[in-house]
DNA sequence: GTGAAAGCGCTAACAC
DNA sequence: GTGTTAGCGCTTTCAC
């Protein structure tokens, strides 16, 4: 196992380093013969060229760096899976960063540490905000940026329509009748995102549309947990009247409230409605009325902006916005009298 | 934005480039009044080392490559957490794997593409089991291997009793009564692991203890999905007599089983008793009966084990066995009758 | 089409 | 305590 450079595939193939370079990279100006010698003589001796070593003298590192608020959520860890498997197949590595607090978030989107410019070649953000200071610090940083979740002025971003998603599912109660309608937003998370005021303008707009008016005592914030959704719902319980449906967030949080009504001795959806967000995969064995979003999706598109900025061949910000769609089960139904 | 070298701090701090080096790592052998002043003037600088050339130079990368089969999956999200935090919080990189396919398999485990060794200098691998060829593969690359969830002879592990797990499981439902009891197991992942062979042991024996016997018709394999316990349920269900009892080898698999109890008509726990596994975050919200295990301190202490390893601390092989633990809740009854 | 040589920016002996 | 000097293993002009 003593370390096979570039150098002894040169010597044995009976040519330059720079030759080997070339051959392996699938570089033009070498002769087909040089290269199938070159080629094989590499795979005899085992060669692997050492990264870090390229990364130097190349000044690139064929990595992408990979910021995400939370992993073990469901929602990131199908956008990180999606990104994982464009990234994967274009032979770039990923270097994730989780930022859970404030330094690990200026250590990904400042320059602390180095910043992410000398580690990786760009970086993909998600669901995370940047704020104008940060914005400036991005634009320092010679490498591109992609976010996911958030439309960031200037910056590649891919997007859901979390407005339109959220008054889909707002339209939904609205058509089954109901008029009393709770809210288990989203927040605070470790960072504000867009996502929970965009859902929140979406819903509150259906509702104003149909011209039915939203009491502020009808919204409670989870924290995109159960067991958030859980202590929200019991919250909103308290409340007479009560609220006779309930958008929540995310499908984690719809399913606290479901539970919380259950514990309150009420039916799901005879006493109450529940829309959720997401549409997780589980979501249909409690018969989980939900938006859906393609999550691996978002990623995946996140990664090809970045690989062809990488390319140099995108010039102008490009905008990606996904469509959600209504999946209708069997947690919301007409209200009762 | 001019690269800012090590040199150029060397100059303006009036020292040699190796004095710049030592002071920055905090080295002995730097008086306190030099060590300041490079200090000071990095900083003024806004001087960054560049990682890839001081890999290059050190040989070390101060990253570890995490390869895990799935990522959006909770069991996974949740060790990779625990890994990422401890990495982070000791100044290590991570770079994340997915281990989709054999290819990709050969490239985390062996030496596609230079395998692990040139771009990290250790790796976790999460719910694999080498095979042979691969164990000396591994042990070929000169660098440590951390395993989660599976126990690797001669390598460092890290994982649950998952035959005590499943077996308290089981125990519950004898205790209760039960004495036809179906088995969800799990499998066919991508790769086959070890979780799924070692829980149908720890359940099997329980039963045997108890003198009850399994029929085997009583036993489905599910995929870890919810979707796959669900389908799995139905089959079970299609039996005379159908079982009083399921234990299923992950929640989301229980959580379908659940569901398909549901639309047969069938009250868990009055008609079906549910066992589950993992105790994912919202495994209350459906009272799920499940064994808790607790993944991110799986991850984390993974990630301690590698660095003791990196910092060349420890020298035997370990084998840390994580507890589990029954938690009770209301999918789980007597049996009626 | 191929080779020679100059780095990439840092670390690690080794001298002093 | 500090400086000097080799490299680390590649990529990339620039000649030929």
């Amino acid at each position: 196992m003593a370390r096979v450079t570039i150098e002894k595939v040169a010597e044995r193939a009976g040519v330059s380093v720079a030759t080997v370079s070339r051959a392996l990279r699938g570089l033009p100006n070498v002769s087909p013969k040089t290269r199938d010698r070159v080629v094989s003589v590499a795979a005899m001796l085992n060669y692997r060229p050492d990264p870090n070593a390229a990364r130097l003298a190349a000044g690139r590192t064929r990595t992408v760096a990979v910021g995400v608020v939370a992993i073990p959520i469901w929602y990131t860890g199908q956008v990180v899976s999606g990104i994982e498997a464009v990234l994967t197949n274009q032979g770039y590595d990923l270097t994730l960063l989780l930022i859970a607090d404030d330094f690990a978030r200026s250590r990904a989107l400042g320059d602390v540490g180095g910043g992410v410019s000398k580690r990786a070649d760009g970086a993909i953000i998600v669901d995370l905000v940047p704020t104008a200071p940060e914005r400036s610090l991005l634009a320092e940083q010679r490498v591109p940026w992609v976010m996911v979740g958030a439309d960031c002025p200037t910056i590649d971003s891919v997007v859901i329509d979390n407005v339109e998603g959220a008054a889909s599912a707002a339209r939904h109660l609205l058509d089954l009748g109901h008029r009393s309608i709770g809210l288990i937003a989203g927040g605070p998370a470790a960072f504000p995102s867009s996502g929970p005021p965009q859902r929140r303008a979406g819903f509150l707009r259906a509702l104003d549309n149909a011209g039915v008016r939203f009491d502020p005592a009808m919204e409670r914030v989870g924290d995109f947990s159960a067991l958030g959704g859980y202590e929200a719902m019991q919250s909103l319980l308290g409340r007479r009247p009560r609220p006779t449906a309930i958008f929540a967030m995310s499908d984690e949080m719809a399913m606290g409230a479901m539970r919380a009504c259950h514990e309150a001795g009420l039916d799901v959806p005879g006493d109450v409605s529940i829309v959720g967000f997401d549409d997780v995969d589980w979501a249909f064995t409690v018969g989980l009325t939900t938006v859906r979003q393609d999550a691996t999706e978002l990623g995946a598109i996140a990664a090809r902006l970045m690989i062809e900025r990488l390319e140099g061949i995108a010039c102008e910000r490009r905008l990606i916005t996904v469509p959600t769609q209504l999946v209708e089960r069997s947690s919301t139904a007409p209200p009762v009298g």
